[in-house]
DNA sequence: TCCAAGACCTACTCACGAGTAGGCTACGGG
DNA sequence: CCCGTAGCCTACTCGTGAGTAGGTCTTGGA
């Protein structure tokens, strides 16, 4: 036993550049989203993505650069897709529903991809973060400025919105990484939880109250 | 130069058990904080805490053991002071009120835990975590009891108030990450922006009205 | 046909950090 | 005064994983 144990069956192709740094970028995403950053290893990508160590050096670089690369990637989408959702012109609870949606359905569709942005990337405290939290500083933004444009510029101190809107994505956070523990429940009943909360508040919903789509 | 150069003064005396392990959690809890539970490295945690590294093995265990240990004493510390605030029976609002309070209180004065609590724990997927989620998962079913009895047994469905303590707590978390780089913002004003956010609604502030507290 | 460039690999080096072996010293009881 | 025990340390081992040196093979153009 031995003769040829290594043989790959007729080596699969070289490829384009383009071609391999996608196969890299997701294999790392699907690492750093099992593992975390620290204990994904660049040997453990490499694999996945099957090729050789050197090749993620020469085309992504070091694991810093690696893990921004995936971070920039994800984030983009998921902001893109939530900016998307919020842009169609309605009122600010429409726009904050859809944008719920938009949220959610990501998640939903994207589980790996969220595990890299939510859990990983905050808690690094690194360099990495950069990239996470401009991101999620954007999210952050495009809340704030729904409430601002809400609250027809009666006297609202400007912080109050700001920490309201960080308050509301972190609550789309921890709601989001519920729902991968409980897959069962439908995107939008989610959604309407989180709209519930905040847009009506616990104070109208104890008294019964709720919000409904007012879908066509 | 360099005769003597490691001399300790008079070398601390030898002190209990009991005092060391306190001074190494607090050290430990430090450096987590510093640098996460993976970059935090046993050899500055023993010379922050003044003490050689084989007293920490001898002491608390391994690396493991020791970032469980310092969760579970400032978990403990945290649930503890945020049952207490929700505790005094009075209506739900005040309720939450009290506890919202308590939570950010602890929070202000123990940026240090927080981040160990929040950052690292929920980061690190692997078995510290364990002590950690049960301890968020304390903070929620307290949340949720106080939903649940609130909605006075109108047919809500458990899952929506689990769902929205869940998203409640990450609110919370969220807000206090944000407080740490605004430090100027009072501590009773945080709270009533979390608390207005959820009790009255976006729905109601957008139109001017407000949550105030009840007091004396 | 020859060569340059780019795809791709094997097989290392090297630092760092967890965990340990094997001590030494102070103190309290017999 | 002697010894057991408990506090405490220096100085290692050893695995793991980031990053690299230095090549091979294939393809397309001159």
């Amino acid at each position: 036993m031995s003769v040829d144990e290594h043989r790959r069956p007729t080596r699969v192709k070289r490829l384009p550049r383009e071609v391999r740094e996608r196969q890299i970028l997701d294999a790392a995403v699907r690492v750093f989203s099992a593992h975390g950053y620290h204990s994904a290893s660049m040997d453990e990508i490499s694999d996945v993505a099957g090729v050789s160590k050197p090749m993620i050096y020469a085309y992504l670089g070091h694991k810093e650069d690696l893990f921004a690369a995936c971070i920039r990637r994800e984030a983009s989408l998921l902001v893109e897709a939530i900016a998307d959702g919020v842009a169609a012109d309605a009122n600010p609870d429409m726009q904050l529903w859809t944008g719920l949606r938009a949220f959610f359905r990501f998640v939903g569709e994207q589980r790996e991809s969220w595990r890299v942005l939510h859990r990983q990337a905050t808690s690094q405290g690194g360099p990495f973060s950069e990239e996470l939290m401009g991101m999620r500083s954007r999210a952050i933004s495009l809340v704030d400025a729904l409430l601002v444009r809400s609250a027809t510029s009666r006297g609202v101190p400007t912080k109050s919105t700001e920490a309201m809107a960080v308050a509301l994505v972190g609550a789309g956070e921890s709601l989001a990484d519920w729902w991968l523990d409980h897959p069962d429940v439908p995107e939008k009943t989610v959604a309407s939880w989180l709209m519930n909360l905040v847009w009506m508040g616990l104070g109208d919903l104890v008294d019964g109250a709720s919000w409904l789509p007012a879908d066509h």
